[in-house]
DNA sequence: AAGAGCTGTTCCGCGTCATGGAACAAACTT
DNA sequence: AAGTTTGTTCCATGACGCGGAACAGCTCTT
């Protein structure tokens, strides 16, 4: 594990002598341990670099809660994307991150940190929010006591104005964020349930701010966020 | 490995002594090592039952070729669906399988054997057949050696049979499957090339036979393969 | 009620197998 | 041509993983 979490922030390839610095092996162990990954199918050997393996994709799309939950959303998903023609994402809680589980987007999306499998701050994405905010218990207090991480000038943290946000979030079932992920697009977020009133997902619209039109956009994503709880209280 | 390989098929859980058997563990160290792997995440464990893990999720998006091949491709497939409004597939070659790397439906999707990361035979599948039609040197001589896997009854077990049909499909751009993969659902691919004359991928449509129309279908597929096959070229 | 058959869990002594330093060859840079 | 990388092999040492045996909690059976 201390190896293939070398490639943990954004995949890539390294070779050995990095794998065994990254890892804190010495340069032997790594190369056994490596050679028996590689005979696993966890990683692959290209020359002298190394990459994370096929297996490991074939693996992670067996993950229960995340391929179920994926395979019930994209219609939905998809729908919303038709819809408005912006970038769509589902995303889950785990910790204090959100994970991404699928994004969609058309010919010309733009860039964006959030990538399916990665992880963000709970507290500067739109999915985020909707999902802390209709959290279990003590979550938000939890959130709100540690330091708040930023990715952008935008992102808040003062844990004061976050709690404010995160109350109008619960009043309103809609999250916005504004360029508190990424310069330059806003984001319109909106909870999925599965049974009382703690969400399991969010749905969220991606879009370059100077097209950022809430009052259009929100119900599409509510719309989504909607059916999709929905077909999850049905499919149990 | 022993112990993730459980959950190979179709994912799932499983209590402790199913694992220590299935994997061939004493159930002692089958007891210490799912431990060590809940503890890393690969594994989690919900009262007495285990099932594959978040991290391994997250692992599996960022294997490279994957995720980048997909990143590149859903804009298209996106709007391969839109155009048909049938279950669009995108899928890789390993070994004598192929790979299904991304799966987009509507709400009235027909069940299929294909899942994402999913892996069938090459012969039973359009985009298999599609993906053998175009690969390198001998790989069509092994894989007619070997007994062809049939998974209904429709599929081909007759290597003769099956050397036309890939010939057929070197020769059109496009590959056919009538109820090979499933009964009741028919597929229409078409290869993607990344360089020279090797397909890298596979993208393919499957309809239930009912409503299965070639003669429309296939222009859509092939205008969303060569689309795909630009933009790679281009990226690199 | 009390036993028989499960389950998951702990303990522990034996023996294996992973460990990392040292030495090596090849491919770079200087 | 010397020097510093790289990946690779060898090997003695000892830590640590192994599985059998024993235990505790549970559900059925009788």
């Amino acid at each position: 594990m201390a190896l293939l979490d070398c490639f943990s922030p954004g995949g890539g390839s390294f070779r050995l002598t990095e794998l065994a610095r990254g890892a804190g092996l010495s340069k032997t162990t790594a190369f056994r341990l490596t050679g028996e990954l590689v005979r696993l199918g966890l990683l692959e050997r290209d020359g002298d670099t190394y990459r994370l393996g096929g297996r490991l994709f074939e693996l992670g799309s067996l993950v229960p809660r995340r391929s179920s939950l994926r395979e019930t959303a994209v219609p939905y998903l998809q729908d919303l994307f038709e819809a408005t023609r912006e970038t769509v994402h589902l995303g889950i809680r785990d910790d204090h991150d959100v994970v991404y589980v699928e994004r969609i987007h058309g010919h010309g999306a733009v860039q964006l940190p959030s990538r399916i499998g990665g992880r963000l701050p709970l507290t500067c994405t739109g999915v985020g929010k909707a999902l802390l905010a209709f959290s279990e218990g003590e979550l938000v207090d939890e959130v709100l006591a540690a330091p708040l991480r930023r990715l952008t000038s935008y992102s808040i943290d003062d844990p004061v104005r976050l709690r404010t946000v995160i109350e109008q979030v619960q009043a309103s079932g809609i999250a916005y964020e504004e360029q508190e992920a990424a310069d330059g697009v806003s984001c319109i977020a909106a909870p999925v349930f599965a049974g009382r009133g703690i969400a399991v997902a969010a749905i969220s619209l991606a879009v370059p701010r100077g097209r950022f039109r809430p009052a259009q956009l929100a119900p599409a994503v509510r719309t989504a966020a909607l059916g999709l709880s929905r077909a999850l209280r049905e499919g149990l």
